[in-house]
DNA sequence: TAGATTGTTAATCGATTAACAATC
DNA sequence: TAGATTGTTAATCGATTAACAATC
């Protein structure tokens, strides 16, 4: 595999080209050109080329790419065949939500724990995980190697949470708090999912749009 | 405000602006430069200066910025102010979380209505939102003007239920399936919210950082 | 073989960064 | 006024697109 610096465009890419592999493969289809994989997905043949090019050599010429082969491919570079470890920090409803909705194990990741605060909720299991305390959250880490935290805990302790998983060496942290963790200085991953940045996004293009139809109207009028 | 296509690059950068500016205020920071808002946010001060200056001058000059009606002013591009309806589809895992933690009117969205298959919960409340029947979806589109439409059914119905939606001039859907509804022909916004997407990109991140890591002390046994 | 499509290099396009005059 | 910082133009950088030889 090439190891060039590959651009976070990129990265972004591929989890769209792995879904849209797997419908392919699940519809019975096995082969697929560059040109139409991009036209499924608004891409150019060239961007999809390129794209693959970054890690090396999956298709073959005049044929095109094999759907599972590729897949695969792709799959491995996403690291979803290393057997990933998370725990989950926070079970509000988002983190329950997720706990309940979300396979980890169908993205290659394995959800070995999850933490909270509530006395309640220590001790019991939710959907196969056991449900730690808070205050053993540190302790577990120095006894159990984790790759990956996913933060669903409220607002005001995220960034005390966050010191204490980058202190102990978690790698990533998928943020699902609405706090920009991203500091200069932590060499930990972050991965927001930021719900009020998506809907502020897809409020704007729709301000444009209903902007674009009055003005286009107001032009008819005229 | 100037009106030249602004890069989607440059949007997706505005909520996260948004978010500091209300985080500066909170703590009574009152005026702000481009180059301490780029430091707090990963960017040049010439990119901040860029992406202000898509919209207008929003700044005074040997002073920098007023936080609060920096703060406005981007709230109004991103189209807070104008009181989009939305209604969310499927009520199940994800649907009622949303309901329960996501505050649609902090991001100036009015959330109108919920509707969902299961007779159990048709004609119920949650949170202050009435629970409609599927069946009933169409004619209250023809009544109502609705902006959004919040998808959270499962996969399976995604797509005819997202037939339904763009028929019925819908704007907007804002997509919590797994599933790539980025349609070549349909007008109908999309914005989506993959979480598996947002996984695999940390993943392959995390794989990367261990690769290196791995490859580092190879060397240093050598 | 002829047709198709890749892998890859070159050209173009767009986004980011640098620089600086304008001005508060 | 002097210092600071914007708004904006120019330079650089990187990503996308186009083109085409290689080859299945």
């Amino acid at each position: 595999m090439k190891q060039v610096k590959v651009s976070n465009n990129v990265i972004r890419r591929l989890p769209r080209y792995l879904r849209k592999l797997d419908e392919l493969s699940e519809s019975g289809i096995d082969k697929i050109s560059s040109r139409q994989l991009g036209e499924l997905l608004g891409l150019t043949s060239s961007q999809v080329r390129q794209d693959f090019n970054c890690f090396g050599e999956f298709g073959q010429q005049g044929y095109g790419y094999n759907v599972v082969s590729l897949r695969e491919q792709i799959a491995g570079i996403l690291g979803m065949d290393r057997g990933f470890t998370a725990i989950l920090i926070g079970v509000g409803n988002i983190g329950r939500a997720m706990m309940e909705n979300f396979c980890f194990s169908d993205w290659g990741v394995q959800l070995v724990a999850a933490f909270d605060i509530k006395p309640a909720l220590i001790g019991t299991e939710y959907k196969g995980v056991h449900i730690h305390g808070m205050d053993t959250l540190e302790q577990y880490l120095s006894e159990n190697k984790i790759d990956i935290a996913v933060l669903t805990v409220p607002k005001t302790v995220a960034v005390s949470v966050t010191r204490t998983l980058t202190d102990r060496g978690v790698d990533a942290i998928w943020n699902f708090t609405n706090v920009e963790l991203t500091e200069p200085s932590s060499t930990t991953l972050v991965e927001n999912v930021h719900f009020s940045d998506s809907l502020l996004s897809l409020s704007y293009f729709v301000a444009e749009r209903q902007d674009e139809a009055a003005a286009k109207a107001s032009r008819e009028v005229k």
